[in-house]
DNA sequence: ATGTCGAGCAAAGCTCGA
């Protein structure tokens, strides 16, 4: 079983990419964040063409998750993260495929940093450990996919030089998320690559970055116990990023036994 | 500090978010 986890910035901008990405590489399930649609404009018919159900969650202009399935209709479990009901954005979306939980979900980028928006980004992630817990005291397979928006050690980045000022390397964030690890969550990629330096899920627009393969990982799929020991493969669909008008981000992977 | 990309708004270039 292939789970992916591809931030597409744009659904429909980039739909043709993601339509030949579905075809070649065929995971069983594809979650998605940054779909920049609302409930209304997510492609579902072209979707459903190449073989695909899907469930969603979109937002006017900015985030919204989705995930993809082959076998069937996912089954929905949760349209948000817990712990704020008066939290608007669409960044978590959670549903049962195949016996495997699987959540989709789109961290905020935090910067400015300082500001209201890290401050909204570490409360984000305090939420998710809350959540994450519970899921893991469930003792169910489960898959946490998605764009953390956290670079997790200085061995993930190609030299972070010019980010030290940026959210997504802030010692509260990296703390934040090795908090949730340390609960018993199995960082799939790190599993798979453990030498350094790993593979990059995401290359900035900026200063040529695709083409000095100036990267950094972001994108991660974190495992339970249950679905740690089925883990037989993971990777990254890096030449995805070098196609025309493509994401920032590159499909990032894991196969279950 | 800067850089790129794309959408929205509204009619062209600015603003926003990443």
């Amino acid at each position: 079983m292939r789970i992916a986890t591809f931030n597409i910035n744009g659904i429909n901008t980039r739909l043709a990419n993601l339509l030949a990405w579905l075809e070649s590489a065929r995971p069983d399930v594809a979650c998605l964040q940054e779909l920049k649609a609302t409930d209304a404009q997510f492609p579902a018919a072209a979707i459903r063409a190449l073989g695909y159900h899907a469930v969603w969650k979109g937002e006017s202009r900015w985030n919204g998750v989705a995930i993809l399935a082959r076998d069937g209709e996912p089954v929905v479990t949760r349209r948000s993260l817990p712990g704020d009901p008066g939290d608007a954005q669409s960044r978590y979306l959670e549903a049962a495929v195949d016996g495997v939980l699987i959540a989709s979900l789109y961290l905020p980028n935090g910067n400015p940093q300082p500001g209201p928006k890290f401050d909204y980004k570490l409360a984000w992630m305090e939420r998710l450990n809350a959540h994450a817990a519970d899921l893991l005291a469930s003792g169910a397979p489960v898959v946490l996919a998605g764009d953390y928006n956290v670079v997790p050690t200085e061995a993930d980045i190609y030299n972070s030089r010019s980010w030290k000022k940026n959210a997504l390397l802030q010692p509260e964030s990296r703390a934040a998320f090795a908090r949730l690890v340390a609960q018993g969550w199995t960082d799939a990629l790190r599993e798979r690559y453990p030498a350094d330096p790993p593979p990059w899920t995401f290359w900035q627009y900026f200063r040529e970055a695709w083409e000095r393969d100036a990267g950094m990982r972001i994108d991660h799929l974190l495992l339970s116990p249950a679905a740690a020991k089925r883990l037989t493969d993971a990777g990254v669909d890096r030449e995805v990023r070098g196609r025309e008008r493509a994401s920032d981000h590159a499909p990032t992977w894991i196969e279950l036994d």
